[in-house]
DNA sequence: CTTTTATGCAACCATATGGTTGCTGATTAA
DNA sequence: TTAATCAGCAACCATATGGTTGCATAAAAG
């Protein structure tokens, strides 16, 4: 898996994809599914749901397993977690130079 | 602003560019910061820090206000909260369905 | 008033991206 | 065994994206 503590870049443009949202809020209901049946109810070819489905992967949103002839795909919560901490860390470093803000604000004469 | 409830890919879009992250990162400090400030450190012209910026501000993750001939930004912290919501919901559906899962498991004779 | 500073606008360019189609190969079903 | 299904590979295409340069304008500084 790449690194991506240190470049969220590439997991956050993953999920910068109308369609991509999809499939992975698709896929969050926990069951493996193929990309046949993740294509089912989208009006794109096979292909590009195939396509889609490797840039997931790439950034370890999503999981590939083999069985016969079918690929399975799962969703990896923790790259999920890993975005969302992301943001809650630029959250926090927000909040905190507000709180010192109205700190001195207060500390004033 | 987008309506960004029913479409967050472009939220998350925006976030998907190392360079609008480190932005992001540098806003997140509370400071406003002119397009000069901003493209400082950068090894980008400032047409570049310019247009990142722009499309930043389209997604709603910053707001621009005009001081003379400076214009100076300052973040959203309410879209990155949106983003955040985004991908807490996936999580929670992740969680909602192992825990069915786990019930149904043990429900079992 | 002249110069510097900060930005805006527009054209342009190379590459990335999201999509297609056609063909091939492997596995399951009839 | 033959036919249907699921996926992979490769070429191709249009548009989006991230970057540049050159010139123009407005405000602050000298």
């Amino acid at each position: 898996m790449l690194n991506l503590e240190e470049s969220p870049a590439r997991l956050f443009a993953a999920l910068g994809d109308a369609t991509r949202l999809g499939l992975i809020k698709r896929l969050s209901n926990g069951a493996e599914q193929s990309i046949a049946q993740l294509g089912e109810e989208l009006p794109i070819s096979r292909q590009a749901v195939a396509k889609h489905l490797d840039v997931l992967q790439s950034v370890g949103l999503v999981r590939r397993t083999r069985r016969g002839r079918e690929v399975l795909f799962v969703l990896e919560p923790k790259t999920v977690a890993q975005a969302r901490r992301w943001l809650t860390q630029v959250s926090a470093q927000w909040d905190d130079a507000l709180g010192r803000l109205k700190m001195f604000v207060e500390s004033q004469p």
